[in-house]
DNA sequence: CTGTTAGCGCATTCAA
DNA sequence: TTGAATGCGCTAACAG
């Protein structure tokens, strides 16, 4: 079997010289197999796989003018959110046979060279959030490739992908208040991103103008979670609170955890609301009450609308907004549900 | 942005033309800047900035004859372990200015062709596990390009990396012994994956040649949790346990769940330990006993390793071994620790 | 230091 | 149904 010795390449050439035929017609059985009489199309099959010809995909993008593939730019990988938007990406792309190339943008320096040399290896290229980059830059990107956002910043007018927010954090924070909550404060900063920012409004809007808090400022990590709930326990808010929104699940968490560990009983003292279901979120007692999105559907549905500009549709600028769920566990007030593990409504499992 | 809108593709030679260069100098600003003077480069860089120059890839790596980019063949992302592994990978290679192109295996079909496939477009493919391809099609790749395994069946000849399983978890089984359980249960199936056949092995060894209970067959998922929880609630288990050693820690809580929740002491009548550390385990309680590995090391170590293979370092085929951390927390009959959210080692932060 | 030129491996006309 | 020829955009000798 193994003819091919490790230092020779095997190319169509080769393969075309060991089935007697022309390149073209080698091109053809992988390209157009109908065209190729049955018979040639055996005899190359099978020089194909006596040689273990691997056709190099590089010669095949310059010939083709494709590179069959999407750049997709996240910020990170930690929790669970960007890694079902990957898998709902790489689904859907892999169905095309487009291969998706990542990008993390995490702690990397020189982003818009990495950026710039993607934009030369993909059809396409996905932006995750806020990408750290001047919409001057993401402009000229357009120009060459086809840009979707995700949960970007909406007012840089290109088509993109986000999850609802504002009406589903007004409707949690109005269940917060029918629970007779009165003190409820916002944790999490809204300059800090979009999502934020529109959580935070709904937040506000449930109020229907009676005053509001300003927000607890906080990333969104158990670190600062953790600092909140210190803060709490040691009477240093500004006004006494009983009931916190959390921006993410992350933060609610580590707020919950610190403030039963300190003594503060939840939800009876002080409610604690969060916003992803995360897995832990179903595993701690009491139960945290938040917000389902469909991030794996986020994923396949900009992957499928890559797809289709890729494949030549028109672009435009629509922001498409997948709805997202409530779900209500203990740490809001409610009553525990029946028996444990309370389940995510999204989740298929 | 229809199909064939006569968008000048810029080129090198477009690029050289505005500048007044030849392609090549053009080219050498980009590849070796010191080849080239200080004057004419900057006309260069001018002319790049204008006309918004991209590189093209594929024309580039069909020339130089390298791709500068990864394959990582996952079977899915589901859970923090795979993330953190992408995550370490990434930013290696990142570093090196390379790209890492991801299959997911998952719910995939024709493996063999997207692998082929995949072989055709990188330098290096590092794969995941048992990846569910012939010895014969892999030692087909390795001829090809550089292979490295993950975690990965180790007496196919090739090198690989993985995280040490069967001394920790003989030493995770003397703990439970050491606590004064008698009759202890594993977890998992060990045929499924060789994660989990080390990880028995270590607790049968824990026990000296002592009797030892057939394992409790589940796969590494929370369903399958659940279910074993149910069994022994409901006497169902040929034997009664009061320790359980699970192959994960998504096995772990969702036992340690609905035992609590069935009205079994935990860890007062069934201690349960597991692997992982996932970020629940901290949060649940009793908090979860378990062993940290450091993936994302081992993500970084493959990704560096790979490097060195792709730049025509010798391959062998060793089989390299990250140490791992037991994480004791309250599950397995330990007394709580200071404070809540008892650190897990090896997280940062 | 810079220009000329010849491929890299493949897809795709155009003829036959 | 097949083959010959052209070019995709770039890098890398080799000259100058």
């Amino acid at each position: 079997m193994a003819t091919a010795s490790p230092h020779e390449r095997v190319t169509v050439y080769t393969v075309a010289e060991r089935a007697g035929v022309s390149v073209a017609t080698v091109s053809r059985v992988l390209q157009a197999p109908h065209l190729v009489r049955e018979k040639t199309r055996a005899t190359v099959l099978q020089a194909i796989d006596d040689l273990d010809y691997v056709p190099h995909g590089a010669a095949r993008s310059l010939a083709s003018r494709q590179h069959e593939a999407h750049g997709l730019v996240l910020p990170e990988l930690g929790g669970p959110y960007y890694s079902e938007l990957l898998m709902g990406y790489e689904s859907v792309a892999a169905e095309a046979g487009h291969s998706v190339i990542l990008l993390l943008t995490d702690g990397k320096t020189s982003l818009d060279l990495q950026l710039r040399r993607m934009a030369g290896n993909v059809d396409g290229l996905v932006l995750m959030g806020d990408v750290g980059m001047s919409s001057a830059a993401i402009a000229a990107l357009r120009r060459r490739i086809p840009v979707l956002g995700l949960t970007g910043p909406s007012h840089d007018g290109y088509e993109s992908f986000s999850t609802e927010n504002t009406a589903s954090a007004e409707q949690l924070t109005r269940h917060l208040l029918g629970h007779g909550r009165s003190r409820l404060a916002f944790v999490g900063s809204p300059s800090l991103a979009r999502d934020v920012r529109e959580r935070h409004t709904g937040f506000v809007a449930a109020h229907d103008g009676a005053p509001v808090a300003d927000p607890i400022e906080a990333e969104l990590r158990e670190r600062d979670g953790r600092r909140v709930a210190e803060l709490i326990l040691a009477g240093a808010l500004d006004t006494d609170v009983d009931a916190l929104v959390c921006a993410n699940d992350e933060l609610a968490l580590a707020v919950l955890d610190r403030l039963v560990d300190g003594g503060v009983k939840v939800p009876g003292d002080i409610a604690v609301v969060g916003w992803d279901d995360v897995m832990t979120a179903r595993y701690v007692r009491p139960a945290l009450t938040t917000v389902a999105q469909p991030v794996r559907d986020l994923g396949a549905a900009a992957a499928a609308r890559m797809r289709e500009l890729i494949a030549g549709a028109p672009g435009n600028t629509h922001e498409h907004t997948l709805p997202t769920t409530l779900v209500i566990r203990e740490s809001c007030g409610c009553p525990a549900g029946q028996g444990s593990l309370h389940p995510s409504p999204d989740k298929k499992e």
